[in-house]
DNA sequence: TTGAAAGCGCTAACAA
DNA sequence: TTGTTAGCGCTTTCAA
């Protein structure tokens, strides 16, 4: 049978109230927490988290709602939310919302009985509504209400260093291709972020936005180059984007870097310690999550007001784009 | 303010109890259901479950301890287990082992307070004693005490398929290249299986098998194929290794399929529909993911004895290697 | 079929 | 500094 607060406090001679204390750590005369450590010892009393939720109305757990995890840019992002709630004793909950909004209400709703102390979500429905106004919430990449913090990486700024490193390699017939979420995100200030730099230079650029869910995403792409025959500096809006755009242009017989150069978005790998896929705007993935939880925490146990966090990104050179040229 | 069950029952009319059994499902006369469901309804109630939780010894979670999410190995697997669990109601404590004894250690410790029903581990270091025999425990590609369950796929059939695949495909100088984990583990098996089904065809086989952590893969590799330069069928332990291989032969100046034909372990994807990276022996992960689960709530909610499940394994096509060669 | 009440293991307020 | 006690929200036994 499991040991309780009781059989320790028996064992050692004390109150429960002394047990709790020593288990939290509140101030108690040495000799006491001395013989109260050695029945906890003893017993291998371990505290009932579930018995202290009850009472606290605190779970030290946060879960995290991602549309997949199966996907390097969310498991990294999982990664290091891990990493830095384990950190502060946090638990996490993982939640796969699979791209389904229904699942995401349906984690809402578990969540709220689960008595989770935040959440940290990338979502692509309307989330906001369902979440109860004192449960701290960070938002992922997605502006939602006042109410609502969020963090996301500076996706115009990225989009104007995708164009600035294009040209600056020498590309003369820029392009981007994207994909045209139904949601509202923060990847739509990419394109807006490549076009601002290249008409501040007065580049002509061509686009292609294709409207998700994509169907037929190749054939978009091969009668795209193959009608504007001459892009040689193309901006994607993500890597997947861009590793589609490289297969089908090399069926097309053109290779990066030497027939055009190409620059994806999110600086994804395919585990730790890997390479980048190819050039990229990285998102500064370790810093976002760690700001998310220290948000979030601040949130929770501060009673802190939301904030909102935009994080850098940097140009990744990887083996798609060329070198500078001198002017 | 939340609602209690207290609240539900007073603005129904009825005793605590009888909220309860509705909650629960347990057979109510219909005209007080609907009643209570009414109250539930209007006060938005939602039960608690921590104190459910403290009241029953169970919390619908189960925890899962890998080693890193971030690799597309357990990300897939993960997804795969959050699917099945969600099915079952069940929620899911992500535990990021990070390759470290001691965080899995820690972990432990804290899924006991935490009163998860049972864990579902990919570990690697001697975790077993540390589990207490009554928390249901399944085991991923790991081989314990009899009272672990053990789900993995077919190693050794693995390493047989992937010989017979290259032979088949008309390779006539076979080399395994591996790393030795210092723990335990079934991999070892793909190797075995390999050799065996080459000594059965009188196949010769060079066999480099790298302690870990390897230092300087890059230039143990390079050595290998300068001194074995015939060989042209390579079964790699893993796809990571078989991608190390491939970089490292490339700058060699051979190619695969042309020059050589290379099959790695695993069948990982760098994301959910996305293709395989090489030819390779995908693991079931899917089956895999689902059977843990199902072992393990069979082992929670029926007291069943653990089981040892092996799981068929099969050959992906991909790229690097080619067409069978008729006999 | 239902209500009343005990009690799960803990924290915190209060009293000593 | 410490012990005692009420009560967190629920389930479940017992009695009606």
């Amino acid at each position: 049978m499991k040991a309780t607060m009781k059989d320790v406090a028996k064992l050692a001679n004390v109150g429960v109230g002394t047990v709790s204390r020593v288990i939290n750590g509140v101030k108690v005369k040495k000799i006491t927490k001395e013989k109260v450590l050695a029945a906890i010892e003893e017993l291998g009393y371990e505290p009932d988290e579930y018995a202290r939720g009850l009472k606290t109305n605190k779970s030290n757990t946060i879960a995290l709602i991602l549309p997949t995890i199966w996907h390097p840019f969310f498991s990294e992002f999982a990664y290091f939310v891990e990493e830095a709630l384990s950190n502060l004793n946090y638990k996490l909950f993982l939640c796969n919302a699979d791209g389904s909004y229904e699942k995401e209400k349906e984690y809402i709703q578990m969540l709220k009985q689960s008595k989770v102390d935040g959440i940290i979500g990338i979502t692509y429905s309307d989330i906001d509504k369902y979440i109860s106004s004192n449960l701290p919430f960070v938002s992922i990449d997605r502006h939602f209400s006042e109410k609502v913090a969020y963090v996301t990486a500076d996706n115009f700024v990225g989009g104007q260093l995708a164009a600035q490193e294009l040209i600056t390699r020498g590309a003369k017939n820029l392009a981007f291709i994207g994909g045209n979420s139904p949601y509202p995100n923060e990847t739509k200030n990419r394109k807006e972020g490549f076009e601002s730099f290249c008409a501040s230079q007065n580049m002509n650029v061509k686009i292609l936005n294709m409207l998700e869910p994509i169907q037929d995403l190749e054939t978009h792409l091969r009668t795209f180059f193959v009608e504007n025959p001459n892009i040689d500096g193309i901006f994607a809006i993500n890597d997947f984007m861009a590793l589609e755009v490289i297969k089908v242009l090399e069926k097309l017989k053109r290779i990066a870097p030497q027939d055009y150069q190409i620059i994806g978005f999110d600086g994804i790998r395919i585990a730790q310690k890997k390479d980048f896929l190819l050039s990229t705007i990285a998102q500064p993935i370790p810093d976002m999550a760690h700001k998310s939880v220290e948000l979030l925490v601040k949130m929770i146990e501060e009673k802190v007001l939301p904030e909102r966090v935009v994080l850098p990104v940097k140009f990744v050179q990887g083996n798609t784009t060329g070198k500078k040229i001198k002017k």
